[in-house]
RNA sequence: GGCAACGUAGCUCAGCGGUUAGAGCGGGCGCUUCAUAAGCGCUAGGUCAUGGGUUCAAAUCCCUUCGUUGCCA
């Protein structure tokens, strides 16, 4: 009985490149969850895509001299190409700004509309009689109520952090032209959060699976009380509101990037030429969703998109939301505007994805915030990837190629050290499954780092080397146990280690995608030749770590 | 200012009520030579931040203080 898994992940937006921290936050344990759950056999459905809308690409694209739409269709080529080489293997990866998600926003709009969990309200905006247009938060400046600084913006005060009003501001101005600026009334649309306090918290307070911290989190914000909020803003770039006569305004991004992911469901189901294929996902207590974040987006997983799916009736709520942590940079916290980040296209230019996607699941921020520094990098890279597996796949290979006639041995009677180590086999696959499972990715790569050292032990014990000067049927079966290790490690490092895990499959003589391969036991065949083995990763020169330290100041502004 | 999390070996961290507190890396000693000078074994005597409390029993639960970080007003 195979198991039915959806799998949200977070719609990057499409104002700048991806970085390492994107990648270790949400991409990569959502990359690593699908492609365990393909090999067992689940039904998986994994998706994403840029998010278009909002008032960073807008300003963006002013200071760019753009439009939106070529900003947004920019970066989105470049997500595409980085998933593509990162091997993030979205089932699809869209945008904010299609038709169906158009379609599919409004359906939801109307829906909540007509069941009065959407209503509408006045509020006060910054306004420019000049320009005549209202001006989006960020675009308002003045001087923060709190600290006093006199370059706070309407949505919050860089110099304090707090979260602001433009109403707040003292002062206030426009950044544009440095007009004049009024607070006028304006009607928008509210999604009525209130209604559902009760029933989220109730829900809630059954997730015992969640991670603690987004456990917490989450009924410390529900107990505090939550308020409607506007869902609508007077914006051109966005998605348009269902309703006749509010053609200057837009709904906001928050409400219709989380719809993304029915969305997104839809238009894969489409492309499948099944419109229907979607609703299993969504409309099936079997079928279990989980939505990979960064912690600051919980609130919006775990309270915002759990309420509209109440309140539209029809749909699945998440079942897990394994938000990560932050990953730091060299000790500082990753920052886009002071470019203080490793990108992605950056990254590739230079180095294979595997050690990158090693690195960061052993340094998975899954509990708490965790830190990336390239000369933790180099040492992962030389002595646990390279050192401990890489070098015994590849001595285990080399051994047996040249002494078996690039064919695998015939394994003779089994002792109690062959046989002990056999037994893990099985042991390693259930482990690392159980821990994929309940998304525990840094310790399921520790199991499977974990069989590669037994496997090292092992061979010191059987000094192969040492029997094939008088044994070979003896040194056969060594070689012969290592290699059903290795053909092991091949499936517990695919969801990890796709590109070199696949590699790893084709020099153990296995034909095809080892994506088709199942998660169990598969044994190498006695006879079977095999190719000469090369290094599965290569090492890196210690000097390296300096380097790119080097190059990561010098970038910084 | 309010709330929360964290503070464990030189470094990065795991453990989160129950035998002498663990791992990886670094350091020290030794073994091995098939392999990308890779592998294996032994070794670190750390007041589990601090001061109290609960308990037959606490790094593990509760409170104080100090420090760090995050969220919020």
């Amino acid at each position: 009985m195979s198991e039915r898994i959806f799998i949200a992940v977070a719609w990057p937006y499409a104002n700048g490149p991806l970085h390492l921290g994107h990648l270790a936050g949400c991409y990569l344990p959502a990359d690593i969850f699908a492609r365990y759950h393909r090999m067992k056999g689940s039904d998986v459905l994994m998706v994403s895509g840029s998010d278009q809308h909002g008032t960073p690409i807008t300003i963006r694209a002013e200071q760019e001299g753009l439009e939106p739409q070529q900003v947004v269709d920019r970066f989105h080529a470049q997500f595409l190409d980085s998933w593509e080489r990162m091997g993030i293997s979205f089932d699809l990866f869209t945008t904010t700004g299609t038709d169906n998600h158009r379609q599919v926003v409004h359906e939801l709009f109307l829906t909540l509309l007509k069941k009065d969990y959407i209503y509408k309200d006045t509020m006060l905006l910054p306004y420019s009689a000049e320009s005549n247009r209202f001006l989006p938060d960020r675009y308002v400046q003045g001087t923060c109520p709190h600290c006093g600084d006199e370059r706070a913006r309407g949505d919050q005060c860089d110099n304090c952090g707090r979260t602001l009003n433009p109403t707040d501001l003292i002062n206030p101005r426009s950044v544009i032209g440095g007009y004049d600026l009024e607070f006028r009334e304006s009607e928008h649309f509210f999604l009525r959060l209130t209604a559902f306090q009760e029933p989220l918290l109730k829900w809630v307070k059954k997730q015992s699976h969640w991670r603690p911290n987004v456990l917490n989190f989450t009924r410390r914000y529900l107990e505090d009380g939550l308020k409607d909020r506007a869902i609508t803003r007077d914006i051109l770039w966005g998605v348009p509101i269902p309703v006749e006569g509010y053609d200057s305004k837009r709904i906001y991004v928050w409400f219709e990037a989380v719809t993304g992911y029915l969305s997104a469901a839809k238009e894969w189901a489409q492309s499948q030429g099944d419109p229907d294929a979607w609703e299993p996902f969504f409309r099936d207590p079997n079928s279990r969703a989980y939505y990979f974040i960064g912690k600051d987006n919980i609130p919006f997983h775990t309270m915002i998109w759990p309420a509209m799916l109440m309140g539209d009736g029809t749909l699945d709520l998440p079942y897990d939301v394994p938000a990560n942590e932050f990953l730091n940079m060299e000790d500082a916290k990753l920052s886009t505007s002071r470019n203080w980040a490793v990108w992605l296209p950056d990254y590739l230019e230079r180095f294979d994805p595997d050690p990158l996607r090693y690195v960061l699941t052993a340094i998975m921020p899954e509990t708490s915030d965790s830190n990336f520094s390239w000369s933790d990098f180099v040492r992962r890279n030389n002595q646990e990837l390279v050192a401990t597996y890489g070098n015994l796949v590849h001595r285990v290979l080399t051994m047996t190629h040249r002494n078996f006639d690039g064919r695998f041995p015939q394994p003779g009677d089994l002792d109690e050290e062959d046989q002990a180590l056999l037994a893990r086999i099985p042991q390693a696959l259930e482990e690392a499954g159980d821990q994929l499972g309940k998304c525990s990715f840094r310790q399921a790569l520790g199991t499977a780092m974990a069989l590669a050292q037994a496997a090292n032990r092992y061979i010191d014990a059987k000094a192969p080397w040492q029997t094939m000067k008088t044994d070979m049927q003896r040194t056969g079966t060594t070689l012969w146990v290592c290699l059903n290790v290795l053909s092991c490690l091949r499936t517990l490092t695919y969801p990890f280690l796709p590109f070199s895990a696949q590699r790893l499959h084709e020099l153990l003589g296995f034909e095809g995608s080892i994506q088709d391969s199942a998660w169990g036991v598969r044994e190498v065949r006695a006879g079977q030749s095999f190719p000469q083995p090369t290094p599965l990763f290569t090492k890196l020169e210690e000097s390296v770590a300096e380097e790119e330290m080097e190059r990561l100041r010098a970038k910084a502004t």
